[in-house]
DNA sequence: AAGGCGGGGAA
DNA sequence: TTCCCAGCCTT
């Protein structure tokens, strides 16, 4: 047997009230502030968006100041927490609600989905928590522990998954206190219910659980096949101009899509002299000395792929300013793409950011 | 349906 | 090293 969907719900409850962690936005049913942390959590634990949402509230106090920032100050706030598309429908949907809705979210999970960067997740958790609307969730720690509890082994990815997992989490969803409930089963996933090495024994559900009857605790969910990850080397040029270096902004669709980084070419080898020539001159840069490799090798695993990179120094004088090459005194703001390696770098070279 | 999009923590 | 995280969007 399997535990009666009444039994779940107040179990999750329970263990919710009893166990919850004290978070700021648990603290509010303030939509701005709820959509704000949710948005930040997106795919990013706990821990690690905490400073990101207290810097964000205290920094743009209401919508209204998130939509009259520019998006560069938005950048600087969100620069090294990742997927940086967020900032960018952070901001659209600030200045749609300001414009649109005067200033108030709407009330429904219907019409939150159709806000930039709010998908059916970040919706139904806005529309329960703030509006006490009966709408269940469907996160990673949802799945899991539905998954394992009721050991559904259906693929979340795949359109019978979701299908599967959401029948299921509504009839399981606690119609008086959606937002406390959905709250609970995410609390629980992450506490309880890890991925890894879940804490079965402390667990206020392991009597009925059918992963923990079958041994399947470490299997479900079932997952995806993961995708291979990709090398990709990057070689950057420190081009120093007096007291100046040159970026440029990402604008392509890629990586780090908006962010300014260091000019740099892109290749599998190792460029040589002639390519480094040509390619400084495309920039402009026709009058330079010393060309030197850096010693710096920097190598980072991301999630899809590994970043290699390498550096190189050189002095220019008289640069021709073009299009989407930017001369900035080292001590200006702006918003790097894996800013603690620029910013260690910058340190080595005496040079300040900041 | 599949793939792109990050950075950090944990094992 | 690999896995995973309060997902969303485009193709």
């Amino acid at each position: 047997m399997a535990y009666p969907y009444k039994r779940f719900r107040e179990l999750i409850l329970a263990y919710y009230d009893r166990h919850r962690r004290q978070l700021p936005w648990r603290a509010t049913k303030d939509p701005y502030h709820i959509w704000l942390s949710e948005v930040i959590l997106q795919q990013t634990r706990v821990d690690q968006g905490l400073g990101y949402y207290l810097n964000f509230v205290q920094r743009f106090e209401r919508v209204e100041d998130l939509a009259a920032a520019k998006i560069e100050r938005i950048y600087k706030y969100w620069e090294g927490l990742g997927y940086y598309n967020r900032a960018t429908k952070l901001h659209k949907t600030a200045q749609r609600i300001v414009r649109e809705y005067g200033g108030k979210f709407p009330r429904s999970a219907d019409e939150l989905i159709t806000l930039p960067g709010i998908g059916p997740y970040t919706a139904a958790a806005i529309a329960s928590i703030c509006y006490d609307e009966p709408i269940a969730v469907l996160d990673t720690n949802v799945v899991r522990v539905l998954s394992r509890v009721y050991g559904l082994q259906e693929d979340f990815g795949r359109a019978a998954g979701k299908k599967a997992f959401g029948q299921l989490a509504d009839q399981l969803l606690d119609v008086h206190r959606p937002g406390d409930y959905n709250q609970g089963v995410m609390e629980f996933g992450a506490l309880i219910c890890r991925p890894k090495k879940p804490k079965c024994t402390q667990c206020s559900l392991n009597q009925y659980c059918r992963a923990r009857i079958l041994h399947l605790q470490e299997e479900l969910p079932i997952k995806r096949k993961k995708i291979p990850k990709r090398h990709r080397f990057f070689y950057y040029f420190l081009i120093c101009v007096g007291d100046h270096i040159i970026i440029r902004q990402r604008t392509h669709r890629d990586i780090w899509k908006g962010l300014y980084e260091l000019p740099y070419i892109e290749s599998d080898q190792v460029p040589s002299n002639t390519q480094i020539k040509r390619c400084l001159k495309s920039w402009g840069i026709h009058h330079y000395q010393d060309i030197c490799a850096s010693d710096l090798k920097y190598k980072q695993t991301l999630s899809h792929r590994y970043v290699h990179a390498r550096f190189f120094e050189l002095k220019a004088k008289n640069i021709r300013q073009n299009a989407g090459l930017y001369l900035i005194n080292t001590k200006n703001l702006s918003t790097f793409a894996f800013p603690k390696l620029l910013n260690w770098f910058f340190k080595k070279k005496l040079l300040i950011l900041e």
